[in-house]
DNA sequence: CGTTGGGTTGAACCCACTCAATACGCGTGG
DNA sequence: CCACGCGTATTGAGTGGGTTCAACCCAACG
């Protein structure tokens, strides 16, 4: 699938910008450990509750957290559970834009324009906080490690629907698949839970929205995932599954990438 | 293309959340006119060139502002010119994530992980302002508003990525090409700038990269939408367009939804 | 038990990709 | 000046990956 290179420079890259004397920029991305980062989420939440007056709510698969059109006050965050986030266009398409974890933050696109872009809805049981936007303000002055949190989380957020917008433009279908496993077991193990043996809240309709693909497509890749031994569904229905080793997965997303990788039907 | 929709309540829509003795949300979003968003634009420049220290660059087609895997330390606004920002993979995929405009900032996703996320790079002679983070942050403490402006541009650009996600997942490629135009033309005239005639500064393989598609299909579909009188090439190249009507595009829009649209072959 | 929602799998189709030929604009240099 | 190369764009023919349509299975539930 288009694998073109769009620069030729990409190979030798242009020289350093203006303002640098800094360290040559590695691509590889250093990514922090999984343990850093669940010790960072639960840092976080524990210097919000102390720093700002939060609202806590519990909620149920399908319940709704805020919606599109609605006005802005709040912030949204994740304590436990699984959230997921749905953009409506005016004609009636909808499209799931994001996954959200605990230590994930939601309402991010209601700041600049006042009302809530899209909506946010529980897939499991869990507990959201919701802090509002002007009085986390008004705590970040006094307390300014509060405003890092704000803005780590929007970052994270714009990282990671860019990281969507590449899957999505430049991976076939099975790819798409695999790479949403990763990713899904990626943020598990980053919370600190068991990441091989995880249990999909969704759909394989709400995946393949998610993915822009159609169901069928979904179930046809997670079926051959299952023929090449990359993953095994448990006995107790296909929403849960093992990850044999995250090894295989990269190298089924690297071979669905090739032309050749018509193996195994 | 899998427009079943995600759920059989969209059209009676769940009970109003938690916290809501609010206005019914409205799906219709009112956009804010293109002259109050010029006129936010030009505010916004013109507090934060006098807020705080701003280093100012005039920069080229092809010139690189910042790299991904390179250290963060400065936020870049757009003064004038056209940017993109291209989101590049371990293996080597690459992806146009983010089209950028006067006014737009770059460089959020440094912020979590320390280092830049993406390359962002100038599509024409331009101007943009950096401002080093931390400085930023400092002269918000006494100028609140700056951090106003902050989260604002954070916020559209979330939103922003968010109805990439939206089109790249439920739009066949016509209609894609179709609204890629549309949010270019909406751009240019939210800046004050004129609409209806445009000059594209990106290849066909660039808005075919951006679009998850390739350059030919970027080609047929402008083809078929000249052939439908929706835009006009002028005399001088292919990179320069009228649309004749923003009601024509986005009719070609919807047309090329339904699969009853082979008309004009 | 019948119904309903979710999942799998097959067969046929079709949109978008691949490959290829052609054309155009532009700068370079003979 | 034209020739040449190069990058870009257009268009056609053929292929294939993913969709569509369909049948079927299974578990939960009233």
């Amino acid at each position: 699938m288009h694998t073109a290179t769009l620069h030729a420079e990409s190979a030798s890259r242009p020289p350093m910008p203006t303002t640098s004397a800094l360290p040559a920029p590695s691509r590889s991305m250093a990514r922090p450990d999984a343990g850093t980062v669940c010790a960072r989420v639960n840092e976080s939440l524990k210097l919000l509750a102390d720093s700002v007056e939060v609202q806590r709510r519990i909620v149920h698969a399908g319940d709704t957290v805020f919606q599109g059109g609605q006005g802005f006050q709040c912030l949204y965050i994740i304590n436990s559970g699984f959230f997921k986030t749905l953009n409506v266009a005016a004609d009636g398409r909808e499209q799931v834009v994001g996954l959200h974890f605990k230590g994930d933050w939601m309402g991010f696109d209601g700041i600049a324009h006042g009302q809530y872009g899209c909506d946010a809805i529980a897939m499991d049981t869990g507990e959201v906080w919701s802090v509002r936007y002007d009085t986390l303000l008004l705590a970040a002055a006094r307390q300014p490690a509060l405003l890092g949190l704000l803005h780590a989380a929007m970052s994270r957020e714009i990282s990671r629907d860019r990281d969507s917008l590449l899957s999505l433009g430049t991976l076939p279908a099975d790819a798409r698949v695999a790479d949403f496993l990763r990713y899904w077991a990626e943020s598990l193990s980053q919370r600190g839970l068991r990441a091989d043996q995880i249990t999909l809240r969704m759909t394989r309709a709400e995946i393949g929205n998610y993915l822009g693909m159609t169901l069928e497509s979904v179930s046809r890749a997670l079926s051959r995932m299952a023929r090449s031994n990359v993953i095994r569904f448990t006995e107790k229905g296909r929403r849960d599954l093992c990850i044999a080793s995250t090894e295989a997965l990269a190298s089924f997303i690297q071979a669905a990438m090739t032309p050749a990788s018509r193996v195994l039907q």
